[in-house]
DNA sequence: GGATTGTTATAATATTTCTATAACATGATG
DNA sequence: CATCATGTTATAGAAATATTATAACAATCC
């Protein structure tokens, strides 16, 4: 389990452990049906509470990556079939793309760094 | 001064603030030296506290977005020179189309979403 | 001089985040 | 059947963050 926590980040432990496993997912680290650690068993390992981690898994059960079920744990199960998606997606990349346009990153440049991060995520899409 | 604040979100009221004001120098609603209201006069118009729009002009300074001089208050000024806008950009794209990613968001899409934002974005970069 | 500006200080409250224990029902294992 | 590990739930407290409330200050504009 490659997760990397930063204590010192102002990002809340729990949204980095979500984004850490979506972005597993992403890269294809996590699999549908591959089972994530306990909480318990990942607290541990990281050296944080047990509720945290659970709070992770339960976002990620709410956004629809997980399926949790008693004994198993958490299993990876991707909701591919998301109504909001764009939309929410739209909506994000509006706010941090205002951000780069202000420092005139061209649209040529956000190409680029889109290109890289889905060479990352493996796929040909 | 169209400044929409959601009471309801769970983001905060500061960072709501600081987004839109960035959002409105993207899209050009507001321009390199155009003053942005007083934080008494903000504050008041959106119904909060005076400290929390303070808060929020203060994050934009720290990030290059305006410039504060006594009495004229904050003034849009856009510092375009940052070192790790690219790489702090591709940080946050990162995680966001991992989300896109896992649901079968193709690199097509997130293209297509990119030039609907630039649009608004008026330039022709 | 008076009004308005950002700035700073101090404090109180509310909310969120994280931790700490503990108990529970469930299901796998032996 | 007994044991053990699972997520779940409850409760509580600590710590950090966000928001509000007053108040005062120096600078600057009119």
């Amino acid at each position: 389990m490659i997760i990397e926590i930063d204590f010192n980040s102002d990002e809340a432990l729990y949204l980095q452990l979500r984004n850490q496993i979506i972005l597993g997912i992403a890269t294809s680290r996590f699999r549908e049906g591959d089972g994530l650690p306990s909480v318990r068993q990942l607290a541990e390992d990281i050296g944080i509470n047990m509720h945290t981690v659970n709070k992770a898994y339960t976002v990620l059960k709410q956004e629809g990556f997980v399926r949790v079920d008693r004994r198993k744990g958490a299993v990876i199960a991707i909701d591919r079939e998301r109504a909001d998606t764009l939309e929410e997606l739209k909506k994000e990349l509006r706010i941090i793309l205002a951000k780069g346009s202000c420092r005139n990153i061209s649209k040529q440049e956000v190409y680029a760094l889109i290109d890289e991060i889905y060479e990352d995520y493996g796929g040909v899409n």
